[in-house]
DNA sequence: AATCCTCCGATTGTCGGACAATAGCACCGA
DNA sequence: TCGGTGCTATTGTCCGACAATCGGAGGATT
């Protein structure tokens, strides 16, 4: 890991295209509130002009931005506005490497299997009356026909348990593992129609819980929850060690 | 969340520029892999002959796939070529994200308090003698003097954890917390001096436990460490409610 | 034959300018 | 005050150009 280089050893020489330098001007600009967010940005020909640089350099870095999440534009408008990343944007980036990266499903079950029952825990002391509505509205989707809605159901569940805890930092945390999960569960409800009826049993018993502000029995029912994935993957003959798929 | 328009509602319709259009056929190209890793990519003019688009338009878009990290180009080559975005650069949006969605300290924290633990313990059962020699080797760095180096080091004793875990979503996972998790430890650590021998010392009966393969002991003393953290912060007079701050 | 060097072409980075489309906005009238 | 109108600024895209230099082929050398 460490570089132990003899005496005289040369840093390599840092060259930077104009349109890198652009952008990390701008990103700096950005984190540190210089610039605020949904203040809009100055014309492409006036930053042109600032940095002393050509306008198509400029529109290379603000490709860049954008693409980043850290510039916006509102529906159908030109001007572009200085944003914060959506968070679903960034967990989509993230499932998305980590399916590059040749995850298996075990991974990401694992993954879940540690995150979501504390989170169901930290949500059963946190919820507000807001967040039952909202699971409410969720579980009153349970047992869809459709496998793609069931998934997207299931889903759903976890990220308004996630939304309850109020942290966004586990908000965040768990979304690309959800991603990554829909297409394997799809998969497993549509060869085990009955694991609908167990998921949507669980998910009940968890609100109450939650409902209850029932810490303990919140995070055990989860952490049940997530087992039985685990079984419906074997019924359903998906192979864990397999790699994830992604939507799209 | 579901739309209810009335009856022959239109659909907004999308409007995409080229130069998004040229991205996402690229992206889909490179996550289907039909461009696969470390494969070149074709020359821009081509690129454009091919899209039927300007070789600017290409640009803007290479752009985008440059900055997602799924091209890349060796150290002082001019080619492009597929990659996979590098974890850590992920890792480095993510946490540049949930800064500036003003994530707190105590965020962070409880976090770490979820994900760490449980890390510790599927260490403990996985860890290969390589893990052990990596652990060795940043303990060995424990006790710096430096508070930037000590607090560098506490964060990359948890990453040598995590990878022992050889679970690529939990490597990932905790990567960003990490990063936000740092400048607060190196003021704690630079207000607190003592913090280093308590976090030295709690590394040590980690490595101890994850090398006699007891999980049990390995996710206490991993829970305790952090634990000590947050009683670090206080005594450091941190607000554990502010907003975290992010290197540069 | 293998290796090194040299040199040329291909490719990228940046620039300048051009033009159509249209969002923003100020102005004007009711 | 409000809604329509028309100008202007700004963006999206294209074209062409040129310097820098990387990549690779082909020749020279051992």
């Amino acid at each position: 890991m460490s570089e132990a280089p003899a005496k005289a050893a040369f840093e390599p020489v840092r060259i930077d295209r104009a349109y890198r330098k652009v952008a990390d001007a701008l990103i700096e600009r950005i984190t540190s509130r210089a610039l605020a967010e949904g203040e809009r940005l100055p014309p492409e020909l006036e930053l042109a002009r600032q940095f002393g640089v050509n306008r198509s350099t400029v529109r290379e870095a603000l490709r860049e931005l954008e693409s980043a999440g850290l510039l916006r534009r509102e529906r159908g408008s030109k001007l572009m506005m200085v944003s914060r990343p959506g968070l679903d944007a960034v967990a989509g980036d993230v499932s998305r490497a980590m399916a590059l990266h040749d995850v298996t499903l075990r991974d990401v079950w694992e993954g879940l299997t540690i995150l979501e029952p504390p989170i169901a825990e930290a949500a059963a002391r946190r919820r507000t009356e807001a967040d039952l509505a909202a699971l409410a509205a969720v579980l009153a989707q349970a047992n869809a026909p459709a496998p793609v809605v069931a998934a997207q159901q299931a889903a759903g569940f976890f990220r308004a348990l996630g939304d309850a805890t109020h942290n966004p930092v586990l908000t965040l945390g768990h979304e690309p593992l959800l991603q990554l999960l829909v297409p394997s569960l799809q998969a497993m409800i549509d060869e085990v129609p009955q694991a609908r009826s167990r998921i949507a049993n669980a998910q009940r018993r968890i609100v109450e819980a939650l409902r209850a502000r029932d810490a303990a029995a919140a995070q055990t029912w989860t952490a049940k929850h997530i087992r039985d994935f685990r079984r419906g993957f074997e019924l359903a003959g998906i192979d864990i060690a397999e790699g994830v798929h992604r939507r799209g």
